[in-house]
DNA sequence: AAAAACCGACCGATTGGTCGGTTTTTATTA
DNA sequence: TAATAAAAACCGACCAATCGGTCGGTTTTT
């Protein structure tokens, strides 16, 4: 192959960040503790990213489309929208066990985002993205018939986020603390039954 | 008074912190920076506290003791647990005005306890005293009858505390993106409805 | 006069980032 | 195919800036 070398490079560069920024956080993780454990020098490193902040803004733009992905083949038609939910309270479950080593990264970009302006931006459309989606996923549901009608779907769209956003922060706060998978399966249980019947 | 000016110093020390670990998070605040704005000299500093560390726990216990207070003040004899609950929804919404400048703050007490043993220990086991708390809350509920019996008291306190810790996320890094009170309200209203009614 | 509170210059360690030079890959010839 | 020059990838010693923390001395309170 052409540029093997410097893609592979790159990718070492990123997967060994990854663990890093976990471990010790965006600020307390060192530049050259990178390139120690990714077995690059630091020359190699600023060849591929101006800065530490563009590798964060890299590894942050990889994971925002690998979570786009899941959601997209996640959603399929001729599945009705409340099961589809359920499916991805499943997928939620799932993630703490499959990528618990990598979760506190979730964290960190939400704390990034929430200081440096840079990061905010790259963050903000996506997320509202996802709440965009989510929206008209359950305003299918109404056609559809297993969302009732009279659902503020705008709402309780940010409602489904804010509850799976919180499941995942107590997965990375405390974990081995209770069984998260089945808790996830049960909030969407009651969010969803919520949303199935008329209130009142 | 006695040891007035002492207090006053440790007081403006402590509320000038979190403004900066605010805006900057704990590894980027500086101990001279903090020391700058709060009017006092580094040897002040270093005479109320013995590191940087040690101020960032005692902000975090004085942080943990508020809610505690709040959450027990909300909790009255006499009225629905389903009417609390919603009291307790009303309640964070509120906070998104009252104390949007602090808001940061949870997020860093979140970061801090993922990674620093010191900083879980203490804030483990309060985390886990409210989710003791809500689950004693609901199976008061269910005697009271305002809870269906059936309801899984454990993991709907968690499911509960998921939902309020993702709604405090979400205001911290999205303000002024939705109105955060209704939403609030609603998810809790979905909630409650779901634990209220028998399903199925 | 003793003790507590406070001051700020100073220190070793570490940080993100730079830069002149070397090695490896690629493109272009003969 | 071999030789070669240009470009890309890589190296690591080095730097200015900043960090948390110290300490001998001064001021204020008891």
């Amino acid at each position: 192959m052409a540029q093997q070398r410097s893609e592979d490079t790159r990718k070492q560069i990123m997967t060994t960040a990854v663990n890093v920024f976990c471990r010790s956080g965006y600020d307390a993780a060192g530049v050259a503790e990178i390139c120690s454990l990714a077995g690059v020098s630091k020359g190699a490193f600023y060849h591929h990213f101006p800065s530490k902040k563009t590798l964060f803004l890299a590894i942050m733009q990889q994971w925002l489309t690998e979570v786009d992905n899941r959601l997209n083949a996640l959603r399929q038609p001729n599945v009705a929208v409340s099961d589809t939910l359920m499916q991805m309270a499943h997928t939620i479950g799932t993630v703490f066990t499959e990528a618990s080593g990598q979760l506190p990264m979730f964290l960190e970009f939400m704390v990034q985002a929430s200081r440096d302006k840079t990061v905010w931006e790259a963050t903000i459309a996506p997320y509202q993205a996802y709440q965009y989606r989510f929206a008209h996923m359950l305003e299918e549901g109404k056609t559809e018939g297993s969302i009732r009608e009279g659902e503020d779907a705008q709402a309780a769209a940010w409602v489904l986020i804010a509850f799976a956003v919180g499941m995942l922060l107590q997965g990375v706060v405390l974990p081995e603390t209770a069984d998260w998978e089945t808790i996830a399966g049960r909030g969407m249980g009651m969010l969803v039954e919520s949303m199935q019947r008329s209130n009142k």
